[in-house]
DNA sequence: CGATATACGTAGAACGGTACACGAAAGCCG
DNA sequence: CGGCTTTCGTGTACCGTTCTACGTATATCG
């Protein structure tokens, strides 16, 4: 009851209380709140003083109906990939002098899923959105950057001005892995990858293959060259490793598309016996904060999520705040060598 | 330009244009949308068919302004946790067939941010909110339920009508862990909990604590109760346990709090040349995916993340929809044992 | 000193829904 | 068949901001 009353009476503090409270118009609250021109500094100081002592708070969805709503929605595959956490990591920091907020929605990488948590973002007037490895047709993406301000992160779609993109280099990426387990006199090299409906050349695992690919090639190793495609779940990416473990032709060594698949072939590798380096070398990809654990000690290719993250804001508030034409920020990776990869002994 | 153009003039189909379209008032229509009271079927399947036509979407901002949003909002902890992960799985299926989208944001268990978060949340008219595992002061919480329809998650609050809760029975869960081990011929047992800043009785690793030493103290084990507080870092997680570890009356065995700190002490303990389980054992909580793979095959207490999100945004839509008076919810925990709890060999 | 530019502040119409109050029509009953 | 209830649909006053258009006071300049 006292509840009911409290939440439904209690007289929410307004634009205009305060300007009743500061002895002004309700404009020029409005025009302090937004920091527009045509403001004295004793006006707003005043005003300023008033929305302190009713400890005033704008209602974004006020302001959705003409203005902004300061809020910027990021859609995330999963929240199970730690690598996420280090992108939000950079997100919050490049958010934290601004007055944006960021809210999350999972699409859990399926393009349905993604499609509705988009427009529901879009419904609530989000002033920009930034799509995290989204799996949605590229005509849908496009359409969506025409809709509201965006970035990509995480797929290389350099081709048009509809949205920002954000990655690491991805081929060179690829190439790094490939090449640190050569220089450690592995040459029988495979590369699992993520198991698209239909591969796309802007993927990113894709160009992970190709630098796998080019790499290898180079080496005059065309004749190892393998990929083996694994779909998302856990039991199925078990299922592709004990496959390829136990194959008469089981590789020296396997890179893989993400650590959390990386993680899978060390279980595997284990559960059948086989030691790592010595039975199988293992790398991964985006060196999430379990690789360096003693019970992996799994080298990883490094893509510094916290930048990717932070970047990905960035362009992202420039987008809202006018920005027409695209930017494409690609950061550099780097290899973090661990035990899985030492040099193998002839 | 073509952009502007589009994102500007591209007249909206606002209700008003489903009501010229249907033929009705727009009063109807919002009715229809509402499925309030009062609307034939005739008119409903005119109106449903001009909202298909047109593909109009309700816009979240406007409905806020009288009405809901049909958005709630869910305060994470982090995204590093793959717990939180499985929360969300549930929480997404209990979502599926409502009106009802939610979008989260993270509170890194920092008061500040927490704070900032739900703070946004309200501005941003959110129905309903669930907080996980929040560390706010309880007075702030309370006065969160006082505002807006919330559910906490992970904590024993069970005094006040301000909000829900959804919990394991952590002081089980505990009590499982130790007896577990006991069976299996641990005796040494020494628990691993968070460092708080001031610990708190409803706080679920500090039910947890209690549990542990219940069952140690009816086991006549009093001697080995021992609680090491961690923080929540990596690297100060590492330093606690390799000096536990290291230490002369090193434990046969170490039970955690959560399962990150598990893998922590898995890793120093590899580090260190010990033994998993010959030398220590480990329970870890929560069973997140990772306790399942060969390197930690780690044996964690269970507490069904699934079902905890799925009656948290089941209750929460209760509370939306008018429910003044608490609900606990708790859930029964289970021990899933693994090879780090082995019988112990004599 | 008068004209003009500039700075400051205000009034009030949007924005796109919700929901209350109300009226008309239809159904029911004695 | 008149009065009463129920059902269905409409008109319209909000909700709390933003922002354009405009008025007034003050500074600038030839």
């Amino acid at each position: 009851m006292a509840d009911d009353d409290s939440r439904k009476l209690g007289k929410s503090i307004t634009i205009k209380t305060v300007a009743e409270d500061a002895g002004v118009s309700v404009a020029a609250v409005s025009k302090v709140l937004r920091n527009a021109y045509g403001v004295s500094d004793v006006l707003r100081a005043k005003v300023q003083a008033s929305m302190e002592r009713l400890s005033y708070r704008p209602r974004a969805a006020a302001r959705a109906m003409r203005g902004q709503t300061y809020t910027l929605g990021v859609l995330l595959p999963d929240l199970h990939n730690p690598f996420f956490s280090d992108i939000m990591g950079g997100a919050n920091t490049a958010l934290e002098r601004t007055q944006y907020q960021a809210l999350f929605g999972t699409g859990l990488s399926v393009s349905n899923q993604e499609r509705g948590v988009v427009e529901a973002m879009i419904d609530r007037q989000m002033d920009g959105l930034l799509l995290i490895a989204p799996r949605l047709p590229l005509e849908e993406m496009l359409e969506i950057g025409r809709r509201v301000p965006s970035v990509v992160l995480g797929l290389h779609i350099g081709t048009d001005d509809a949205f920002d993109t954000v990655n690491n280099d991805d081929h060179m990426g690829g190439r790094l892995a490939v090449r640190h387990l050569i220089e450690n006199g592995y040459r029988n090299i495979a590369f699992i990858s993520l198991d698209l409906p239909r591969p796309v050349e802007f993927d990113n695992t894709f160009q992970r293959e190709l630098g796998y690919r080019a790499e290898m090639v180079e080496h005059g190793l065309t004749r190892y060259v393998r990929v083996i495609p694994a779909s998302q779940t856990s039991r199925e990416i078990q299922i592709t490793a004990r496959h390829l473990l136990e194959s008469r032709q089981r590789p020296e060594a396997v890179f893989c598309w993400t650590d959390g698949v990386a993680m899978e072939v060390l279980s595997v590798a284990r559960e059948l016996g086989l030691d790592v380096p010595r039975d199988l070398a293992v790398v991964g990809y985006d060196n999430t904060s379990y690789c360096d654990m003693a019970q992996n000690a799994l080298t990883s290719i490094d893509q510094s999520g916290q930048v990717l993250g932070l970047q990905a804001i960035r362009l992202l508030i420039e987008r809202v705040k006018g920005r027409r034409d695209a930017e494409h920020f690609v950061v550099t990776p780097r290899l973090v060598a661990r035990n899985s990869t030492s040099p193998r002994k002839a």
